[in-house]
DNA sequence: TCAATACTTCGACCGACAGCGTAGTATTAA
DNA sequence: TTAATACTACGCTGTCGGTCGAAGTATTGA
């Protein structure tokens, strides 16, 4: 009678399987081969939870050759990841704090989340496309304002709405720095701009973001964030 | 160094938890034996569940007499909760269709989802808000227009913003209908109001919201609802 | 054709844990 | 005080499922 949240949660729940599904919200799509280093267990480990996550319909697999590329369903799952991803920070923070240990720095600085940029920079950058008023925010919800919209148009991107149903803005708790940044479509198209111009590159064995010092000064230029 | 997602979402993926979490989904507070009749598992197992999602942080506890009303910790798990019934829906629907099997037809028409109403119901009152422009849709995120504002004011809603970090208005993927309806704090109210009003009771052991012949009359012309 | 790589299937092991029976401790009611 | 109710602590059992080794199937490249 009611969808059985269980089987859902339980595939979600393992150990092993959270940590590649982690792994993917890098956005990438990942072999079964890498995933399996991730999470450091075998290939015959990894090739049974992979199964269970696709057939659980978590993933999908693109099959390429002599590979087998993973990648998260879709944005609703990745939206799931996010949401219990903040929750455990929550109650992590709350619990007797036995490892709260220092994050990797460069993880802390900016990272991707899923599909658009996370950490220290992220955070920044919302403040700062508040202040310039390119994006409002009242309560949970985000969105362009007239200024924003064309703001981007004027850099070419290709942010149409309506095209989904995924918002264009959306907020997105960062779990290290515990304030706002921007997701959505906007904030896809962000990250992807910053690839493409060469302002920084995504580390490939984790989900760090690496300017280079050119980079990080005309990213900061273009979206007036204090140095 | 990251947070461990896997140990809320276990905490979820096994049945019996996720019986008495959906459960507690209603809103209402219910003691121990309750939740052990409604995951059908006798009362000590209930209790070393109870006490594990109770330190897991998914659930907070009241101590009342001999009784302990658990309730879920807050609106967050709640959406959480609801984010998954939804993607499990989605699932299900798309899976060799075993058990697709009519429900509860009482439980289609007009349910507690949470804090606010779903079902049949509650999607034709989201469809009437938007006809008559008392709240927009954009993508994923609704808002109260002004007119709306006016109109909930006029009843004495308090439904006052940024009093804390909940949206106004929020739109909920029904599971039954597929369909979008109201939650945030505008849903709550609707919801409270309701019974404030004795249009409608909750039945004790399900999410079932039962109107009365005159309730739902009145409920249809408060918010022009076509019969 | 042969070798190397990527992934899967099978079978076995074993640790984790849900479930319950028994026996407790609070709290209420008579 | 006694009895009943609500919940909890402990120990046991049975099962489920994660893990890996060994063997097998596809795909690529030489």
């Amino acid at each position: 009678m009611q969808p059985d949240i269980a089987i859902v949660a339980s595939l979600i729940g393992e150990t092993t399987r959270a940590r590649m599904l982690t792994a993917l919200m890098g956005g990438k799509a990942l072999t079964a081969t890498e995933l399996a280093v991730e999470a450091d267990i075998t290939a015959q480990t990894a090739s049974s939870h992979l199964s269970k996550l696709v057939t659980g319909q978590l993933l999908i697999v693109r099959k390429q050759g002599r590979h087998k590329y993973f990648q998260l369903k879709g944005p609703k799952i990745a939206a799931l990841l996010e949401t219990l991803l903040n929750i455990s920070t929550d109650i992590a923070s709350t619990r007797p704090a036995v490892t709260t240990g220092p994050a990797d720095p460069r993880l802390r600085a900016a990272r991707v989340c899923y599909d658009h940029l996370a950490g220290e920079l992220s955070v920044k950058l919302f403040d700062s496309l508040i202040v310039k008023k390119l994006i409002i925010q009242e309560a949970e919800q985000v969105q362009l304002t007239a200024q924003g919209q064309d703001f981007f148009a004027d850099m070419g991107a290709s942010i149409a709405p309506s095209k989904s149903k995924r918002p264009l803005c959306k907020s997105c708790l960062d779990w290290s720095e515990r304030r706002s940044h921007l997701a959505g479509i906007t904030g896809q198209w962000i990250l992807n701009d910053l690839f493409k111009q060469g302002w920084a590159h995504k580390d490939l064995d984790s989900r760090i973001v690496q300017f280079s010092q050119r980079g990080l000064r005309l990213f900061r230029k273009k979206y007036a964030i204090e140095g």
